[in-house]
Formats: structure tokens, sequence, C-alpha cells
DNA sequence: TCAAAAGTGTTTGGGTTACACCCATGG
DNA sequence: CCATGGGTGTAACCCAAACACTTTTGA
């Protein structure tokens, strides 16, 4: 039977752009490089697929991540050389920017690195770096179709800044009256009554909250 | 580590509806359900995960799947009692009606069966509906956006069959006009000059293929 | 008074839908 | 000639984009 692994492709929106957490890796092979953070499934432990990936996040990440959606399977013989056969079951996760991440046991350093140009900083260990594609590609058809993670945004929160994290996920500028109607056409948003946020020397913006909660 | 399985879901259009190929299963556990064909990951022959799916095809359909597509990994400590831990990876394939399968070794007889009413026959082997729901969803989404699986249709074909071959697809009726020139401006297909298909008691059709063949 | 950002109304244009109509063939 | 299905033209409609404009605040 082939060696399983979970890699995490976490993502988040941090000075206005994509952010992707990378850990600088301590061992053979790829010592040095920057990779995704990622562990063996442990039979006698993990219930699930879903439950081995958190984990893997308890233990690397210091905590569970939510928002976790199933990527992708990858394998084959010449995938690791520590095993003649490996196979890892990826997942990404969309979180907050205020994420408290504590780097755990066999991970040097935990980093945030925007996905655009990632090449710039060498190659990423094994096909990390198409992994991370997948998952951004993945989630900005998500974000693209105004299904927002339940908590990616913290509540309560102004249609502009919905807007900002959007354009951030995307990595284009989204037009103001077209984002406002989808909102508001979904329905899923609701206005918070007499409450609005006056952040500077303009006029203060609507609170909303997601209906349902 | 886990027990690792590969699982097939093939799909074709026939009798204007879309049918799925599924085997009765000759072994315990679920035996006499019906189920998904599938088989056993081999370190020692498998190069890739694609490649195990490609060699079970061999051996349960009798021949290799085009438009092979991953579906989804799936796997818990619960889901067959035949290990401790099991994990299947799933792929999905669109195939042409005239596909000719074979039984081949474990597999009792191999049934195409509508995806609609699917619940009448009793209950399928382990998870494998709900795996099938995720595969026709993936599938209908591609037909969707006019992304034909090359080989999917002999060539040449008129409009007409292409809609009625998507409309099964689909599950739903497609307008004429918005198909034709949905089609049209995608560029993909071409029409052969001079050739038609004169069918019944009606005006022939204009013959197409897909372009860059 | 002004700059800046929130929020609204209007127009334009692309693409889908619906409908009417013509074309070509077999019976 | 007529029924049948292939193929085309036109108008209505929906949605997103672009633009102009008003509103409200802090400086």
């Amino acid at each position: 039977m082939p060696f399983v692994r979970t890699e995490l492709v976490v993502l988040c929106v941090a000075q206005g752009e994509l952010q992707v957490l990378l850990s600088r890796r301590a061992e053979e092979p790829h010592a040095g490089k920057l990779g995704l953070p990622g562990g063996v499934l442990r039979i006698d432990e993990d219930a699930t697929l879903e439950g081995a990936a958190q984990r893997v996040a308890r233990e690397r990440l210091g905590r569970e991540l939510p928002n976790l959606h199933q990527l992708c399977a990858v394998g084959g013989a010449e995938r690791d050389p520590r095993a003649p056969w490996a196979l890892s079951v990826v997942y990404r996760s969309l979180v907050q920017p205020e994420l408290a991440v504590t780097p755990g046991k066999r991970v040097q350093a935990l980093e945030w690195r925007a996905v655009g140009g990632l090449a710039d900083h060498g190659p990423l260990a094994f096909d990390h770096g198409e992994l991370i594609d997948k998952a951004v590609e993945a989630t900005r058809a998500q974000i693209e179709a105004l299904d927002y993670p339940p908590g990616w945004v913290q509540e309560p929160f102004t249609l502009p800044e919905l807007q900002a994290f959007s354009a951030a996920v995307l990595g284009r500028e989204l037009d103001k009256v077209t984002f406002r109607r989808r909102v508001e056409a979904t329905g899923q948003v609701e206005a918070l009554q007499g409450e609005m946020r006056s952040g500077g020397a303009h006029r203060p913006a609507q609170l909303y909250r997601f209906a349902g909660c």
C-alpha cells in the first residue's frame, strides 16, 4: 500500500493580496525550499480524510481550519523518494487574515507569501506550485459565484469591505454598482438597521451581516 | 497505511438518457447490490493514479477509458470492513454509447442504468450513490460549458445531434437557436462543406466535425 | 469649503430566450 | 401537397459594465 499524506493549501487576504501559507522545509527531500504544510495519514488516529487534514492542521499550524474543501489527490511512484509510492490528498481553506498560526513540529517557520510572483522566490517543493495554482483557481471560482465561506469575513462588515476582499481574491478590480446589486440579489446579506461604520473623512458605510446567523 | 482503491464512474448517453455503468457485486461486502467498478491500487504495476484507474478499467471493463477526470477521494476507518482504513480515489469518464465493455475478473455482470431513478432499484453499495451524483454534476457542468470531451460523439455529427446528446446529459431541453449560436461562437466546430445527413422526411442536416482534428 | 468614499439612477451592450418564419425532403 | 425536422431572422429580456450624480463625513 502507498504512503499516504495530507497537504494543506491555506489562503488568506492580507495587504490587499491573496496569500498562501508556506513552510520552510527542514528535512529532505527538498530541504530548504518552501512547501505546503502537510503530514502523514494516521489510520489509528484519523476517522476520515477531513479529520486527518484537521489533525495535521492542529499539529503543524496550532489550530483547526474552517472552510476546508478537498482539492484533489495526487500520487505516483516517483512522487516522494522516501517511499516507493506516495499519495497525497490535498485540501484548501480560506481563512481570516488575523488567523494565528503557530509553527508546530517539523516546521521551521511559517510564512505568508503572496500568490502572485511566487516563482520569484525559487522553486517550491514537489509539485506544490501546481497545487497552489489549482487551489487559487477553485477559490476564485467560489468567490466569483459569491459563495462566501462562513466566518471568512468578520461580521459585521460593509459592502465596500466585502468588495475589497473579493477583489483581492480574484486579483482584479470589481465594479461597485454591479457588486452591490449581485450581492443584494443573492439575499445572503442583511443590513443592520441604523448601524454604520464611520471610518474616515467620508460618508459612513452601512453595516451588514450574513443572513441566517 | 490505508487500503487504497480506485473507483470508476463511467457515463454515457443512450436511449436519450444519461446512463451509468454498474456491476452486480459478487462478493462481500454488499454482495448482490449494484456498485461502481473498481479495484485495488497496485504500487508495483501502476506508475500514477490515473494509470491505476486505466489498469482497473482494462481489467474490469476490457478497455481503457477516454476523458478520464479525477472526481474526488473518499476515505475513512469505517468505509470498508475488509480493511481497518480504506481510501478510494474516484474517476469519471464520459464515453460513447457504443463503447463495448466486457465484464472482467470479479465482476458478475455490467449493466447500464439510467441515472434518473437509480434509487428505485435498491440501495447501491458503499456510498456509490453519492459518488454517481457528484460525477453527474461535474459532467453536467462540463457539457453546460460546451466543453465536449474529444471522441465523445462520433464525427461527423449534426448540430441537432449534438444538441440532443447535450440535452440528455443535462436532463433538460435546450433552445435550438441559443444552442446553435453558442456552439458556433466557440469556434470548436467546423461545417463540412457540401456534406449533409439526410435522415428522414425532412431537410438534411449540415454535418460538422470538431476543429483541430 | 473641499476631498474622499458611500450609495443611487441611467444608459449601453452582450448574450440568452422566445417566437415566427423559411427551407428541403419523403411520403 | 403536406407533415416533419433543419435552419435563420427578429424582438424581448436579463444582467453586467460604465458613467454620472448625490450623500455624508472629517479635516
